[in-house]
DNA sequence: AATACGGGGTA
DNA sequence: TACCCAGTATT
């Protein structure tokens, strides 16, 4: 759940992941479907069914994975998350190296580099972390690194003055500490999305990305108009701005008149899901566009049908 | 080596 | 708005 999320984001999801799921035993035995409507809202939805999968593995092993290489070979179990399971739990001597954990090291060393990914950082200033590691207790030092790097060797206006670190640092005898890490973002693109608010039978249609989809997979959002209709209606009853990943996304909102349910596009690579709005809340939907639905059926009743197009 | 993958917090 | 978060897998 970490992985690129910030923790206050997910203690609430982590408490009711654990409630419902306290150990790999009861997680192996979870379908996709719960699995998502648990990870609902929190993004990157692969990690989802990645961590379900780790569960029925995990159960299956002869022998348990201790190392964080046996770690690595479990699916979503990268090099961090390997070297924080491992130092922590098993007293593997593995740094691990999070966004953390590369400002720490990049201000203190003074690291001048410009990476063009965090990933050319880490991959860069690993070597720094492993020499830096305390064998003895790494699982305590490398909750200490990040820990600092969340608490102390913040982004911005780090709080040099009471660092523990402070006369070690050579990015704070220089002078530049705010400075670093140096690296470049990838490019944000711009795009548009045309949508659709059709409703039929006290019903919304919604449009859910398959399962083998790379993005949003078994998730739900409102219908691309392209999806529906050769031409689009005039009036845009609402609009949505939000950022995905890379990309930023403009959505409008229209009301599409046409009910017939034989004009859906079948061939396209989303399902269609016609839902209720007692059915609603029991629907995995993206976070920005369950909050947009509910601000939307205020206006928008399902049980008035397309009386309020006028 | 780049890029895709969500969503939210913060200055 | 722009940056970044207890990254990983795919292209």
């Amino acid at each position: 759940m970490c992985q690129q999320t910030q923790i206050v984001t997910v203690l609430p999801y982590f408490a009711q992941w654990m409630a419902q799921w306290p150990d790999f035993e009861s997680l192996a035995t979870a379908t996709e479907e719960q699995v998502l409507a648990a990870w609902q809202g929190l993004g990157y939805y692969s990690r989802a069914k990645r961590l379900q999968a780790v569960a029925v593995q995990w159960c299956a092993a002869e022998l348990k994975p201790q190392t964080a290489a046996a770690w690595l070979e479990y699916p979503g179990i990268g090099p961090y998350t390997a070297a924080a399971i491992a130092s922590i739990h098993f007293r593997d001597p593995v740094a691990a190296v999070d966004g953390n954990v590369i400002r720490v090291l990049s201000r203190l060393v003074a690291a001048e580099d410009i990476f063009n990914s965090q990933q050319s950082a880490v991959t860069k200033l690993t070597p720094e972390a492993q020499r830096l590691l305390d064998h003895d207790d790494p699982g305590t030092h490398n909750q200490a690194m990040m820990e600092l790097g969340a608490l102390v060797c913040t982004k911005a206006k780090p709080s040099c003055l009471m660092c523990p670190l402070q006369s070690y640092c050579r990015g704070f005898a220089l002078g530049h500490q705010d400075k670093l890490p140096r690296i470049l973002r990838a490019a944000i693109t711009e795009r548009a999305v045309n949508r659709a608010w059709c409703v039929s039978n006290g019903r919304l249609l919604l449009q859910r990305y398959p399962a083998g989809s790379r993005r949003l997979a078994g998730v739900c959002e409102l219908p691309e108009l392209e999806r529906l209709s050769e031409k689009m209606p005039d009036a845009v009853i609402a609009s949505l701005q939000r950022g995905i990943s890379n990309e930023r996304i403009r959505e409008t909102l229209r009301v599409l008149p046409v009910l017939d349910a034989t004009k859906l596009h079948l061939e396209t690579e989303v399902e269609w899901v016609w839902v209720s709005e007692a059915e609603l809340s029991q629907t995995t939907l993206s976070g920005p566009h369950r909050k947009w639905i509910e601000n939307l059926l205020k206006d928008y009743p399902l049980c008035l049908n397309q009386a309020y197009q006028k």
